[in-house]
This record gives structure tokens, sequence and C-alpha cells, in this order.
DNA sequence: ATTACTTTTGACCATTCGGTTAAACTTATT
DNA sequence: AATAAGTTTAACCGAATGGTCAAAAGTAAT
């Protein structure tokens, strides 16, 4: 039956998911997402024939979850400080309800970097550069913004975002020494750095 | 012989440590760092009994060696810019030379956190606020730094110095498809990174 | 009920991997 | 030169792992 079939496929599917973030591709052992299905180890083999090829899946659908967050900054109708407010507040929401999605991508990029290539191939920062330069013409003049230094304020307003949660693992045990709770620190994140970059790219 | 032993340890640490950089600890295999240290394999055991141990001991050379590159500025007699400047000129050039160090430590304490705990157990923010306060006391006034925000404020500048090393795979692609050569880009980085720090935490 | 097809399973296989062992080789001491 | 100690190696081992296969169980149509 079809209806079981896409069942069983996202059981499958879901535990990947889990085993993979937590483990990591090498780390990740095919019967432990087995058991985590609920299935046969066999029954893995069956959707997806190989572990390579259950990883690519899970991989994409990921990778491709985690970029689409950073396009739609680009289409809202705002000022650009309050494009800079969204982008915080919706993409690190999302990696609330995500957490480990950014280390793990990281890492299987820095390991297998050819996996990203072809979903990257489709960012052109200099198009980017001239979305920007139309739907902000009126007010760009105010800010230290140029095709120049953008790749320095792009890396800027990412790293920002997402590496409280690349390195979740350390900040955490950093924070816990002096009882400053990782939750509420993100939470207050959201407001901070979007305040922080607005200051800084203020002429 | 001494001197042998001291040589032979050392090789096979040299070896372990450019591959678990690269393979992290569960893509790592013992035999390719005996290949690499130019032994056999069965010699690795014999210093250093199993993988495990032989990880801890790579791992906490290069934690230590990492997070000791933070500590040297808070001892310096600068203003606080300047401070900022130092760091990042420093910080950078140091993950210039290993810079697939920050992914690594990042990756491996997410997938065993308890493993940097020993090592973050000596950083106490609390001391940390009244260095500051005390090394700055005539200057402190002029920005918005306070108790309360400090941790955001710390995060981010370890931010935007490690995580464009920590995420090098993706930049270096997303870079390419427009030619930004992300070697020159890290270069320029050491001082913007300073600057848009400065610019946004005075008042 | 029989047939044809898909889904699921238990048992099994080949290889890889971390680790061991006993013997050979080196070096230092007497 | 003989002995004792540490160092290095080749060969081997058992467990874990990704993957296969043939048979069983389930499903739908005639």
């Amino acid at each position: 039956m079809s209806e079981n079939e896409k069942l069983t496929e996202e059981k499958i599917f879901d535990a990947a998911t889990v085993v993979f973030e937590e483990e990591g591709l090498s780390g990740a052992r095919m019967q432990n997402i087995a058991d985590r299905a609920g299935i046969n180890k066999a029954l893995l083999h069956y959707y997806f024939r190989t572990k390579d090829h259950l990883f690519e899946a899970v991989f994409t659908k990921l990778a491709q979850k985690m970029f689409m967050k950073f396009s739609p900054i680009f289409e809202k109708n705002l000022s650009l400080e309050d494009k800079i407010r969204f982008f915080f507040k919706e993409h690190i929401s999302f990696m609330q309800q995500n957490p480990k999605l950014p280390g793990f991508i990281i890492n299987e990029i820095n390991h297998n970097p050819h996996r990203i290539q072809k979903l990257l191939r489709n960012i052109d920062f200099k198009r980017l550069w001239s979305v920007i330069q139309e739907q902000h013409s009126h007010e760009l003049f105010k800010y230290n913004i140029t095709e120049e230094n953008l790749p320095q304020i792009m890396t800027t307003i990412a790293s920002l975002s997402v590496f409280p949660f690349a390195a979740k693992g350390i900040i955490e045990v950093a924070f816990d020494n002096f009882g400053v709770d990782f939750d509420k620190y993100v939470e207050e994140r959201k407001i901070f750095a979007a305040e922080f970059v607005i200051k800084a790219i203020t002429k």
C-alpha cells in the first residue's frame, strides 16, 4: 500500500535524521537507525540502497531547509534595518527548533566539501548586491555597505546567528560555570545581534 | 633510546593530529594514522594503548592551544579598542595557520560535550568582568558594555573570529561562485571585524 | 481461492577495524 | 660477548559493520 509505504519511508527518514545529526555520517550505525525506526535493518537497504544513499537524502533535505531560511529576507517589503531585525528573529527561531542542524551541516561539509557545491551554485552575490541596491536605493546612503565589503557583512550576519548553535557544546559549558542559561541567551540574541549589526553599519 | 622514543611518539602524534582533524574521531582509522607516521599499526598501541587514548591526547593538546589564544588579551597593557584590534589580528593569524582546528574542536565537543568540561572549568566570567572593569575603568563609560550583556559581546567577538574557519567549507564554495578569494577575505577580516565591533559597542 | 506483486524479516556473508601476541631487532649495561 | 631491557614488526583474532538473500507475510485483483 502506498500510504503504508510513505509511513515506513518517513519513519526511516526521521530516524536517520536524528542519528546522523547526533553521530555524523561516519559515527552513525545502520543498526541504530533501524532500531530507532522500529524496523529490520534489511528494510533500510530496501528503501535506501546504501548508507550513502540514505545520508545523501537526509543531508540534502536538511541543507536545503537550512539555506532556504536565508533567502526570504530579500523579498520582504521592509526597510533595511527591519529586514535585519526580521532575519535574526526568524533565523534564530528556526535554529531554536533545530539546534543541532548548523553543527551537523558545517561538519559534514568540512569533511566533504563537494557535497554542498550543487546546493550553493544558485547563489549569486553580484545579483544579490543589485537586489539590495534596488530595494534600498533611497536609504542605502546612510550605511557603510559596498559591493566590496558585502562578503564581510554577509558572513558577519551569518556568524552572529549561526555560531552560537554551531558551537553550542562549548558555549553551554562555558555559560554553565557562571549561571547563564543558554536558552535565555539565545532568546536575547535575536534583538542583540540585530541592533549590534545596525549600529555597526550605520554611518 | 629516549631521543628516538620522542621522535617516534612525535611522529605518531603529528600523524594522528592530521588524520583526526581531517576525519574526526569516528572517521579516523588507526591504520591510516600508522601509514602516515610510517610505522606499524601495532606500534600505535604500544605508545598509546587505545584509539581513545590517542584521541584524548591529541584533542587535549589542540583544545588547549586553541583556548590559550583567547587569554592574553586580558593581560596586555592596551586601550580597550586596541585590545579588540590586537585580538582579531592575533587570533585570526593563529587560525590561518590552523584552519581546520576550529571545525574539529567544535564538532568533537558537540558529539561529546563532557570532553571540554575540564578545560573550561577555569574560565570564570565574573572574574573576567572585574578584570575588564579594573583595566579599563577610565574609558569604559564610552562603551555599551555591562555585566548583563557581556556573554552576548564575548560570543559575538568569538563568532566573528572563529566562524569563517569553522564554516570554511561552506564559505569557500559560496565565495568561489563570484570570485572572492577566501585567504584575502580572511586577511581583510582582521581589521574589518575589529572596527565592526568597536563601532557597535561605542555609545 | 488463486495468482501476482510488494513489503518485511531472520539468517547469513565479506570486509573492515581496533586490538593482541609472540617473535625479531636495537640498544644499553656488565 | 652475554644479558637484560626496551622497541618494532608480521601475523593473527574477535567483534562490529554494511550489505545480501531467500523465504515469509501482507495486499490487491481476478
